[in-house]
DNA sequence: GTCTATATACGGATAGAC
DNA sequence: GTCTATCCGTATATAGAC
């Protein structure tokens, strides 16, 4: 899998978040044509992740989003009740793409090599499709209430807890080598993240999402992979 | 090296940080009288991260910072001119500590795989023993005014390229494999971020800074060094 | 050096017209 | 469904007393 097959797999266009987000928050917005709420929906979706990532939701103001959006603050407010509920909108929709796409693309590989694999290149992949989406959600964590907190909590350790297991799982069948699981899952975490909190960074550099999934495949694999190949990670191709 | 060392070794007393500060921001800083603003600033910093971290500087207002500090409004604009300069100040001490510690401890190895161990060691012991001030810097980057923003970035260079210089001078002298230098320097920095970053996550499954080393430094080992011992991690006390 | 009181602007949210 | 106008609380920053 590269990440233009990816791509073409899983449907992930603005208008499919933005439909699937009419649907779990029917109740909180008072516009019911459906045409209407999508169109909006992406507006304001887009503005706020752009004005957000760039100086804070905090300092975003309703005015910015009204400016960026060309809705009035009325028009804005028969979307969400309070700017808390858009914060919690996004960040909801995110967590629910990335469950369901990652376990959909996990299920189907059985060996946990592949699974591994496949766990690493999808969460890269989609993080990549949504990057501000990611982006968002990571640095406005802190700034949810205490309840959306403990969900942003358990969504971070559900998809630690993935990786964690296929380890496991790889060790007791004797595919992999013993490491702590836990931990090795946490740091290929923190790889995942670099990647979208760093965006520019890797831009800046030509970087492509492909290159840095070979090379973190490669990085992790030589730690818990049984054969040490010693073959400059870029002449590999089989990832 | 372990963490209890590097903390005998190097002098990080909150008095210390504060007495630089007040050395690098003399002319902003109204009050005259060192014991006086030591004192001052210690309460101010200290009540900045506390707040910020948990809410987020933007969030933090000026009234919840008198609160904590036991100071007014007017006495804590004598020691800053504006929020953001205060924003700045802590950015700026957090950089110009990081930059003088790494550089001497560094500068005390000459072999290419030591240097590199040191370098990741010192990194992840300094963002221990500061770690409410590594969190802010990360998190509170964007927030800074452009200018401010370049010298960020610049500091983010200046470590990522510490690692990546030892890296190409181990890979030349023959200690080390051949990956990419500086895709590999930046993802040690990502897994050295990410002990910062969730320090709680951490804490809550009892890893202490010296298994978090422990750990890195098997991980990248084994992806530059030539050998492979297969041992488990935390039999391999050499480290 | 530190305080209280206040100037002035901007924030989120709503009411009611169209 | 969307807009304009407005309420009211809170923000940063300063002035001037002590």
């Amino acid at each position: 899998m590269n990440y233009a097959e990816f791509q073409k797999q899983v449907c992930l266009s603005r208008q499919d978040i933005c439909r699937q987000a009419f649907a779990d928050n029917r109740k909180s917005i008072r516009v019911k044509k459906e045409i209407t709420v999508v169109k909006n929906l992406e507006r304001i979706f887009s503005a706020t992740l752009k004005i957000s990532n760039k100086k804070g939701f905090q300092a975003m103001s309703m005015r910015d989003l009204g400016r960026e959006t060309k809705l009035s603050m009325g028009a804005l407010y028969s979307y969400f009740s309070s700017k808390e509920e858009l914060l919690a909108m996004l960040q909801h929709q995110r967590r629910s793409i990335t469950r369901r796409i990652l376990q959909e693309n996990i299920e189907e590989q059985s060996e946990p090599a592949a699974r591994l694999r496949t766990a690493i290149l999808t969460h890269l992949y989609l993080s990549e499709a949504m990057q501000p989406w990611f982006y968002f959600s990571y640095m406005e964590a802190k700034n949810l209430s205490k309840a959306e907190q403990r969900l942003a909590v358990a969504s971070e350790r559900y998809t630690e807890q993935i990786f964690a297991d296929i380890i496991t799982q790889g060790q007791a069948s004797g595919s992999f080598v013993t490491r702590d699981p836990q931990l090795t899952a946490s740091v290929i975490k923190a790889m995942l993240q670099d990647w979208y909190l760093k965006r520019s960074k890797y831009a800046g550099r030509k970087i492509s999402v492909d290159q840095y999934a070979r090379f973190i495949l490669k990085f992790v694999e030589s730690f818990i992979s049984d054969v040490k190949e010693n073959m400059p990670y870029n002449e590999k191709s089989s990832l």
